[in-house]
DNA sequence: CTCGTGTGCAACAAAAGGTTGCGCTTCGGG
DNA sequence: CCCGAAGCGCAACCTTTTGTTGCACACGAG
């Protein structure tokens, strides 16, 4: 049902503050490390490390400008990743969904037997 | 912009483990820890575990039959969790048709300006 | 009652996330 | 030119999470 990369895209959103993260870089635009860490409850290693995980998985890529590293959200990867999320959404809505049909169903049986 | 408990209701959605446990709630009806560890690659202790982290978000609630503990879907809580999703995912995906509308917007007056 | 099965608890190992400290570039004002 | 400030990466270390094994206990069927 789900493979690797899947799982890879969702633990790298998984966690809050890297959610956060892609957030700054949507609203804000590209950002460094440096950047990042003043608007987050974490030192600028963190943020370091969460880059490198976003990065490894594609959601984001760096570019290299002097002493400072750009980081950007690379859309077609977090577009993806959306798509995953949408897709979980929507299959456990529709689980959600016929759980609640049968119910019903058994409801109505169990008021039918009981008017024989 | 987020709160706490949706930090804790994405982490306990984030993990692969917990999401195929919910996937078989869901498609398979209530489970023990013993029944879910048997499709899965980890042992029922780990699956406990899981089980327990689930539970304190209320995203499952156990029942005690005898000496067995079946554990089932909170629906209510689930649909809450798929709310979240969906509402992360929408956020993002406006910001990206944003960004793609800014972008072309720049490449027009790039291009009316080179014409002048 | 006794044996198989399901659970929970405890101790331990491995991985993830966070911090501090250090050293290396790179930019910019004297 | 040069030297300090700012940005970055690497390494050591701590805590929490995730997983394992081992053990003791409870329940149900023969």
């Amino acid at each position: 049902m789900s493979t690797a990369v899947d799982d890879e895209l969702w633990s790298a959103i998984g966690d809050p503050i890297r959610r956060t993260m892609i957030d700054l870089l949507l609203s804000d635009g590209p950002g460094t490390a440096t950047s990042l860490s003043r608007r987050l409850p974490v030192t600028r290693q963190a943020v370091s490390k969460h880059l490198a995980v976003l990065d490894r998985v594609g959601l984001i890529h760096a570019e290299s400008a002097g002493r400072e590293r750009h980081y950007q959200v690379d859309e077609a990867q977090l577009a993806r990743a959306v798509a995953q999320l949408s897709a979980v959404g929507s299959t456990w809505d529709a689980r959600l969904r016929r759980i609640k049909r049968i119910a019903e169903a058994i409801e109505r049986s169990r008021i039918t037997k009981e008017g024989e």
